[in-house]
DNA sequence: CGCTTAATGGGACTATAATCCCGTTAGTGG
DNA sequence: CCACTAACGGGATTATAGTCCCATTAAGCG
């Protein structure tokens, strides 16, 4: 994790000035993502949106998709606020609305997009990916495993799977079959992944 | 309408050579897409791969995208076989296991893939997506309707709804989250979906 | 506060993708 | 079978993305 040791064998810079050129174009790659898509995307342009020349970032990324595992690392280490009602229902609901809105954010939604199809062309941004879900899934895991311990659902269900379950309706809108991101489909999605839960759909 | 004036619609010549360029470049399409993902896609290499001058490509598609939808609603044409037991959960596992399959599929799980990552860069791509799934749906929706008539599932089931209540998992999982795309998996995907449609959640 | 050098930035340079031009091929209708 | 022309194919041309070179800046350190 850490970026570099003493300077007494590299002499790695990772201060100051390295670490401002990092964030802003992270920061322009997310603007230009959002705003063009993962095929539109320049890295001359972002470079300009970052004020920051274009070698730079051809030397310190390169390709457009170890950009946006880079800025997916970045994602990942912001942590979400995580709802804890005491019931089941609620905290998934509460989930789901927080995916919702994120995917249905003007700016959140197609940075989303982009991603994802920028992962599925580059083996690296796809692992990126799916730590950064891993991630987000170990955060909410604790819902189920609480709603298991009062009972509200069979012993060993797969915690992580319950809350997988409660995005993949939307993220399958986002991506493939299209319709509206209403707070209905959210509260919909919660329900659909309870009542399977409780059903013992996904006991191990 | 006046015969002697155009035939067609200007003088159009939709046989023979013309619609073989097509076919063979749509494969061709296809294969490239399977292989290199959207992103490494060259037209001039699809145009050599189907036999035919880059410039034709150029001229008929013009861009990635434009040549993905036009993919896509030929895909969308050559139909399905759907099962039909008279069981829900023996459809929609049936069903499952048919998206699953496709989607783990060494040429289309990478084709499909391609496929949506172009949709999200161009409206019209995505469009021609959403009728792609829309078809697909509209096809399986019988069997949650027969059930509803059976009174295995409360009056008022969308039936659209929970046929893509049983795809969005493994879609999810190709696209998002990553794992395996077994059969587990699948049958999981259909048991949360008759669950789901049981406690009445997709009651509109 | 200077010294060393990692890291940056601008511009020239190269590679590859997309477009244009024009002669050739082959559907279509008579 | 022939004439007409839509559609195609190859090569030249242009546009754009990506690389390289070298002078300049500033982080790390005594």
């Amino acid at each position: 994790m850490v970026l570099s040791e003493k300077p007494g064998n590299g002499g790695a810079r990772p201060g100051g000035r390295t670490a401002r050129v990092r964030t802003s174009v992270l920061e322009a790659a997310g603007d230009a993502l959002a705003e063009r898509g993962m095929d539109g995307l320049d890295l001359a342009d972002v470079a300009r949106r970052a004020g920051v020349g274009r070698t730079t970032v051809y030397r310190r990324w390169g390709s457009v998709p170890a950009l946006v595992a880079d800025l997916l690392q970045d994602m990942a280490e912001q942590s979400q606020p995580r709802a804890e009602t005491g019931s089941l229902i609620e905290d998934l609901t509460a989930n789901a609305h927080l995916v919702r809105e994120t995917l249905a954010h003007p700016r959140q939604g197609p940075l989303f997009k982009a991603i994802i199809a920028a992962a599925t062309c580059d083996e690296r941004t796809a692992r990126a990916l799916h730590r950064f879900y891993e991630v987000r899934v170990r955060e909410w895991a604790p819902c189920v495993e609480r709603a298991v311990e009062r009972d509200e659902l069979p012993e060993g269900t797969d915690a992580h799977e319950v809350v997988r379950a409660v995005s993949a309706p939307l993220y399958y809108r986002l991506l493939a079959s299209g319709g509206a991101l209403d707070e209905e489909t959210a509260e919909r999605s919660a329900r659909a992944a309870v009542a399977a839960a409780r059903a013992g759909v996904y006991v191990r």
